[in-house]
DNA sequence: CAAATATGCAACCTTTTAGTTGCATATCCG
DNA sequence: CGGATATGCAACTAAAAGGTTGCATATTTG
């Protein structure tokens, strides 16, 4: 899970995964027409998200095909982004009393 | 978002959000005491926290009291992640495709 | 007031990361 | 076959990140 949370967290990366999200299944080239990088640099980002499981790459002849594969996605909102979304409601009433307390103090 | 993404990124700042989601609200020296490293590099872990608006900080006296922010998380879990899930299947779909075209060719 | 407590700030070091350049390899096509 | 296309691999550089040490500052307490 760390690996998808490394992964996740350079904007060029998140491009990537959008750009797949637009239209699934492109090569390399095709990916390196939309960022301004030369193809190695895309390569080296495309390496982390295969190696978190987050694309998979499928070879074709000599061309890379490149998957979305949302299940890894999916387990990090369920293992952790939801359960902190759930104890929403109890962090801002946490917030919210930190901050009366603060202000019934006679400082 | 970027921000939000980045925090997320390093495993001990999300044992420090861990942590807070236990209970909200802990001093400095509190969230110390869980981390082998020293006080100053858990200051920088939530400072970068702090920047992201994960966690709100407030002061009482010489005590700094921390306190969980949710609305980032909702934010990037609305925004990415959940646009992300939605495509959930449609990618398992392009991904079978994709394996089973490969298959059907004469290699 | 003085000592203890809670924290901040800055300099420094080491490792990682992002990105480049250069060259090698494999596949397709005329 | 030979040229063009699609990609991989390795070395290198620059910048950022993670973490430490040392010292300064503010607040509480005896």
């Amino acid at each position: 899970m760390d690996a998808v949370f490394k992964a996740l967290a350079d904007p060029s990366r998140r491009a990537l995964l959008d750009r797949l999200h637009l239209q699934n299944g492109q090569t390399l080239n095709q990916l390196c027409r939309h960022l301004r990088m030369t193809r190695q640099g895309i390569t080296k980002h495309l390496g982390l998200l295969i190696k978190a499981d987050l694309v998979v790459p499928l070879w074709r002849g000599r061309e890379k095909l490149h998957y979305l594969n949302p299940a890894p996605l999916k387990q990090v909102s369920d293992r952790w982004i939801d359960k902190h979304k759930a104890a929403c409601l109890r962090a801002l009433a946490d917030l919210t009393k930190g901050l009366d307390a603060l202000k019934a103090e006679p400082n």
